[in-house]
DNA sequence: TGCGATATGGCACTCAATATGCCATATTTT
DNA sequence: AAAATATGGCATATTGAGTGCCATATCGCA
């Protein structure tokens, strides 16, 4: 817990309003007075905890990437993993479910065009680690770079299109969905040919 | 060709200002003092065009899309295809040669993640006549929105990947990476299971 | 070629929003 | 209870969008 209480609220105040604004006129029609506003905190006291409106963006993505992280425990870089396919297969039913669980979170970080610059680096760091699962595969007609790059983009749009879909399957179905259209395929091309 | 050569000279000088600023320091950090500056037009003028800089970089890219289209000469969606796969595979190849050829502009499209907003009605177009193809398939276990989604997102991850990465393939092998990874396993999912 | 139409350029101005300094007040920590 | 710190409100500087006005330059067309 950061000290004063008061940050706390403050901070949690002007989050939740930043949220709730961006999903109702977008992320980029929103004003840091507004966001004052509706957070019932003096525009003055905005620019002590926060730069832009950027920079509370970026507090609003990390704390909501350290939650999926924190669930999915994905495992060190340098672990062996006994079932590559099994594991992505785990961690995209566990995600879909959590993304489930907080729905008007990501529906604000996925659905938003304007927010795509937040989720650069928190998809490089997927890939990368992703790409670090691939490298041990023996014949690479494709790059696992490239594979990585395939797997993590192809993840995030099948978010999108469930989130903007009202999430026709379940997490369980979701998970097998990713399996089969994406990773068991990019394996496979990445082996055969 | 549009009327005036005075409309054209303005417009053609505001549209290349607009494109090498935003490669130099992104879309989002650009202002319309700016581009009017480079461009050596006046202010005051560039609201006789566009209301706003979104309007500039619309029309930029609608030209932009333009070419694409008169270059891939896509079938209209009530035609029936003998192969589809092949055709998927035409479309790739001469897509990326159309790139390659054009890099600034692609560039600046495909790679300024604060342009997306602007790619959104294209790929909604490319999704439904992809979806309209797919629809065709008897054996359908993944939806043919779903299957259309993930092929045109993939297709630009796939196109990001390569601009971002220098070209390090010639047009043809994209072509066929394209299909390898996306369309034909895209194809054997929606079929088998 | 010349003339009416139209596009451009520059200036002054309003408006909206960011951003900061100052100080009184409220809340918290110890 | 006292010292530390966060907040709120006001005044103000700054930046960039957007507009009205009018003189000038360029264009299309007869």
């Amino acid at each position: 817990m950061s000290k004063d209480r008061r940050i706390r609220r403050t901070q949690k105040l002007l989050a939740e309003a930043l949220v709730s604004l961006a999903l109702e006129k977008g992320y980029k029609n929103i004003t840091i007075q507004e966001v004052t506003e509706r957070a019932d905190i003096g525009y003055r006291t905005y620019f002590r905890h926060y730069a832009g409106l950027d920079e509370l963006l970026m507090d609003v993505a990390q704390s909501r990437l350290d939650e999926i992280y924190e669930i999915l425990n994905i495992p060190p870089a340098d672990t062996e993993l006994e079932d590559p396919i099994l594991f992505f297969y785990d961690v995209g039913k566990n995600l879909f479910q959590h993304i489930q669980e907080n729905q008007t979170n990501f529906r604000f970080l996925l659905l938003d065009n304007n927010l795509r610059f937040v989720l650069e680096p928190i998809m490089k760091r997927a890939r990368e680690r992703t790409e670090g699962i691939l490298s041990s595969l023996p014949r690479r007609n494709i790059s696992p770079n490239l594979a990585a790059n395939h797997i993590i983009a192809s993840a995030f749009s099948l978010m999108r299109w469930w989130l903007d879909n009202d999430m026709p399957h379940p997490p369980e179905r979701m998970g097998e969905i990713f399996t089969n259209l994406i990773v068991q395929p990019t394996w496979l091309a990445m082996m055969q040919e």
